[in-house]
DNA sequence: TTGTAAGCGTTATCAC
DNA sequence: GTGATAACGCTTACAA
């Protein structure tokens, strides 16, 4: 004896003989219901929640070669800055009716080469990639198979590809040159990993470049490459303190070295910011929470996974949009910053 | 004129051609190689490489019936205690050749039915729900789909739903013990929003039972309800902090209002603990640096991600795996809490 | 406005 | 070991 309608997923052609019309009308009354007659639509949705049907997306995706998916791949969830992004990206996409693929490669260039090709093999319509730097085999793949894509987080510098960042080199300047202008002279810097990092690079970049522009210089001993983790930046302002002058002001590549850091400073007994300042960037709402108070340069990450969202859903709708995209960035001067100690 | 090899995407029956051998062979090859001899295989792959080969994901779930993919629903990856499970849940299906779909509902009903219906939609062959709580369609259309699923963070009490997670309450009980145990007699408590957080309310429940099982009680001036940010945690020290007779203890719902909790206690002039101790659940590793370090109830949260992942794979594979886990918790005691004040 | 029928790119069941 | 061939469930010209 069969069981009664619910306990079997139905298909399109149950429906269509419950509501006596063919699939191709119910296929219709679904997707394009303006070239359906009213009352037939409406005999199909009773149809369609009598039985409890839910479409089939890998048939669908195949017949109309859209699978209403978005991919993004990014470095990890572990960092609140990459996960509050790709929250606005999902909620957006979601409201759009797009359903987001998520990867992660914890920076690791061949790690992401495949789960790039994971995700196009997948089917997804678009794909966000997170910064600049790819190996050549992502671009290959994505041109390949004509996907729309968009680069996040830094902007491209060749031009060749579509993005929306922010600049991170003016990011670094503009921090560097708040210090400068406080009086500090002697800096250091606990950077991100830059191997295959141009955010983590450009932000570096720009703080030499400010330093430089001043007729001084970071020395080699006071630049420090660290990954994104508290006792990173521990470690990190352990290193830059080691040398026989103190530095007066540590720039950290991100909220997380720079959270860290002030906690060794807290656990070594270094008084900030009198005896030293310390900045980062990204600014977790977290970081200005604690004591004291942290500069940074604050980057409008939910923004940017709405931008990003809302650019690749503009083209897969046939519409023009920008091919470059700059966000705003936003020096946010807290506690942790103050001119250096009268007698450096 | 047409292109050559490389500037379209290749099909089966393109790289068959290729390699003088039939579609079926080929697909063989690409997933089960030993069932074709060797220098077939070969072939196959090289005519793969040439063209650049990437297989139709929605085809092949067609057929297979297997999208290969494994759903996700959470409330929010804003809140890093989420985003660190679904790491962990990402990597570990990514390692097994699986795709996560993610989608949030930032706490609302609705929209996790919505969001979850779609998942199946996109033909997830599995699903991680995130609590206990949910609508009765959710449970329906799981069902009826014949989609194994695996609830998490919290374990179900009727003993119908597949789930692994902790105990809530019993991680209450033992918060409230420490701080009884130190000789804590009044109580406060910021918790989270218990309308459909079983969590929350789990929590909340096992900090009133421990108290009531001393003959104390928490009054309900003392109790307040608040969304998860650090804003909220501020509001709600403040509002316990109303009455006349000061709580000697305040117990908060998660880590963001505890470190939200602190930094008002801060602001306000407070001192922790020696005039209040403040204690929270979850435990970010940030919650560690800051000053005065945080006690809380641990929760091993990538374990979850990792294991729930486990699980699902299992099933998938048919092999059997266990219909309810309970992850252990820890209480890690830091400098936020300590004897109450000499004189209550 | 609705129906017919030809795919969409794989996999899977057979034979060979 | 390999090759035909029929599904898989839906969309979409094209007809009616």
């Amino acid at each position: 004896m069969k069981r009664d309608t619910g306990s079997q997923a139905a298909k399109l052609s149950d429906v269509a003989r419950l509501a006596r019309v063919s699939a191709a009308t119910v296929s219709r009354a679904l997707t394009q219901p303006h070239k359906v007659k009213a009352a037939t639509v409406a005999r199909i949705q009773q149809a369609v929640q009598a039985l409890g049907y839910v479409a089939h997306g890998a048939a669908r995706a195949l017949a109309s070669r859209r699978a209403r998916t978005v991919g993004a791949v990014i470095p990890t969830l572990d960092n609140a800055i990459f996960a509050n992004t790709t929250h606005a990206l999902q909620k957006t996409l979601d409201e759009a009716g797009y359903t987001l693929l998520l990867a992660c490669h914890e920076f690791d260039p061949l790690v992401e080469a495949r789960v790039t090709r994971t995700l196009i093999e997948r089917g997804v319509d678009a794909l966000v990639l997170l910064g600049t730097t790819h190996d050549p085999s992502v671009f290959h793949a994505v041109e390949t198979h004509r996907i729309p894509y968009v680069l996040t987080w830094a902007l491209d510098a060749s031009g060749r590809h579509p993005c929306i960042g922010f600049d991170n080199r003016a990011a670094g300047t503009r921090i560097a040159e708040h210090l400068l202008d406080l009086g500090h002279r002697e800096f250091a810097m606990i950077s991100g990993v830059t191997a295959g990092n141009e955010r983590a690079r450009d932000r570096l970049q720009g703080v030499r470049e400010a330093i430089a522009a001043r007729g001084l210089w970071l020395r080699p001993q006071r630049v420090v490459e660290k990954p994104f983790t508290l006792t990173a930046g521990r470690e990190g302002l352990k290193e830059v303190l080691r040398g026989e002058a103190r530095p007066t002001a540590v720039i950290c590549g991100n909220d997380v070295l720079a959270i860290g850091a002030l906690a060794e400073c807290h656990a070594a007994g270094i008084e900030v910011p009198r005896q030293i300042s310390v900045t980062g960037f990204d600014d977790m709402e977290i970081a200005a929470m604690i004591t004291p108070g942290l500069t940074t340069v604050h980057f409008p990450t939910a923004e940017l996974g709405a931008l990003a969202a809302q650019h690749l859903l503009a083209r897969l709708a046939g519409e023009p949009s920008a091919a470059r995209t700059e966000l705003p960035v936003e020096l946010v001067v807290r506690s942790s910053t103050a001119p250096p100690p009268a007698k450096p």
